[in-house]
DNA sequence: GACATATTATCACTTAAAACGATACAATGT
DNA sequence: ACATTGTATCGTTTTAAGTGATAATATGTC
């Protein structure tokens, strides 16, 4: 075993895919084959289930994966270190609302306990707004919705998220629809997906937090449009009705971003870092 | 950087030497020089000076050290989980007394927290005695003075030691040496080193403790002769002469010893152990 | 049921990296 | 002066990694 395998092995878990993996790599799909093959016969263990659709990570592959990810961490702040890159700097990180509830706090914590030297600062704001502080040079590192259009940024994670319909459990619904008050890229999509009916009107609430939205949906106010890992992070998945949308207009991706004339020094372990 | 050139990497640096390293590794002089090179050219500085005698690891390549410690440390780790190594398993250490004073502490601290599952329990006895608890399957490793002489033996580590002839500060030292009660190993070197000349008669006493015996020698009672990391382990530099003995009967290495069929799981791991 | 489209696995092959062996060069000790 | 012990360099060999085509299998679509 050595780390070469072990990243390696981590894009085939984290893509949950051979061959995804190896285009992400710039790889050929069988060498990845063949380097999991060669791991799993050095560790004399399978570390994936085949299924038609790809690989899973087996028992023994989700726990080499806790191992992985601390070796290729530790491997990557070391070269940081040895190029001097981990001396004293800001690195400012901008993120939505949703983001920041979801998975800022963690994000944060272990950037701080990896490199403490890096001073952090964190600013909340709309998905259209963070770009455009990433363009003025205002943060370093964005999280925002979707897959950035402009060719100045680089996308640095990609990190899956799903849109769901929840609904109040009660039988008759009124025709109102609960979204964020700012300008957030869910709300876009809530707009045109409540709004496709014409003869059909729903009447708009605005909330300035998703706990707030939760809360009247499933005191059944109405209906709304959130991402999966909000419903999970604030328990309410046995609360509200959870109605999965269509896997074409569901799949709204957050994306890490930076400015490609301004990367981060911490860029590579950024684009490792495993959400 | 991968951890293939870090392994290889730290073993240079243990044997200050690259061609000794070679050897330890079983390769090439030639390819352990490209592979440091390497390694350098990739991080942009220099790991080691270069000195007539081999090398030195510069203050970069300490830093690296630290580093590579830790990561080979952790596959190393990995390594054993993955293979269902780590499961519930007593560890039994014989240690002659200087050992259990001057490393033995630290080290079965450090084995507990890499293996918090695995049950240690500590012996110490002589040299000849350790062997014989090894032979006789009592322990599962052991650390002795002196390269084992036997077949049954595998040694697992060496930790250079030296022997230094420690004297009163005073002008006028009586006849008199002092030396660890039991029989220790470097007691017989005591007696030999000490009756070499046939005209001169010295007197033998005889302690249980190395710090006794040390402030004995400060106190003006007599000689000994003494592992240099004991005198370092209780401060005694400044308080005693230390006079250094000719190179080729001074060195007296520990070894960390096993049965060769009876390899403790963790063997690669105490292979790779850091004194 | 036929077919296009996913997926991973296997094969012979190519390429790149690692390792080797001989030799050069420098410093040290006898 | 010379043997010894060290690292560096160079051309060659060996091993490992990576490629590309193809097979085998499952899935969804017409």
């Amino acid at each position: 075993m050595n780390s070469n395998l072990l990243k390696i092995f981590i894009e085939v878990a984290n893509k949950k895919s051979v061959s995804k993996a190896a285009k992400s790599i710039n790889s050929a799909q069988s060498n990845v084959t063949s380097r999991i093959q060669q791991l799993e016969k050095s560790l004399d263990c399978k570390l994936f289930h085949r299924i038609p659709s790809g690989v899973i990570l087996t028992k023994e592959g989700e726990k080499l994966y806790i191992h992985a990810l601390e070796i290729t961490k530790r491997i990557e702040i070391a070269t940081l270190d040895m190029k001097n890159l981990l001396v004293e700097q800001k690195l400012i990180v901008g993120s939505t609302e949703s983001n920041a509830i979801i998975r800022i706090v963690d994000f944060l914590v272990i950037i701080h306990k990896d490199f403490p030297q890096i001073q952090l600062k964190l600013i909340t704001n709309t998905t259209d707004d963070i770009k455009q502080l990433l363009l003025d040079y205002k943060i370093d590192i964005g999280f925002i919705s979707g897959i950035p259009d402009m060719d100045e940024f680089e996308v640095l994670n990609i990190i899956d998220e799903r849109l769901v319909l929840v609904e109040p459990k009660q039988i008759d619904i009124p025709d109102v629809y609960i979204s964020f008050k700012k300008g957030c890229a869910y709300n876009d999509f809530s707009e045109k997906f409540f709004n496709k009916d014409i003869d059909k009107k729903f009447t708009k609430l605005e909330f300035g937090s998703y706990e707030t939205i939760l809360g009247c949906v499933e005191a059944g106010m109405g209906k709304a449009i959130l991402p999966f890992s909000i419903i999970q992070k604030y328990n309410y998945e046995s609360r509200v009705n959870i109605v999965t949308l269509p896997k074409d207009i569901s799949y709204m991706p957050t994306c890490l971003i930076c400015r490609k004339d301004n990367f981060p020094k911490i860029s590579e372990y950024l684009k490792s870092f495993n959400f």
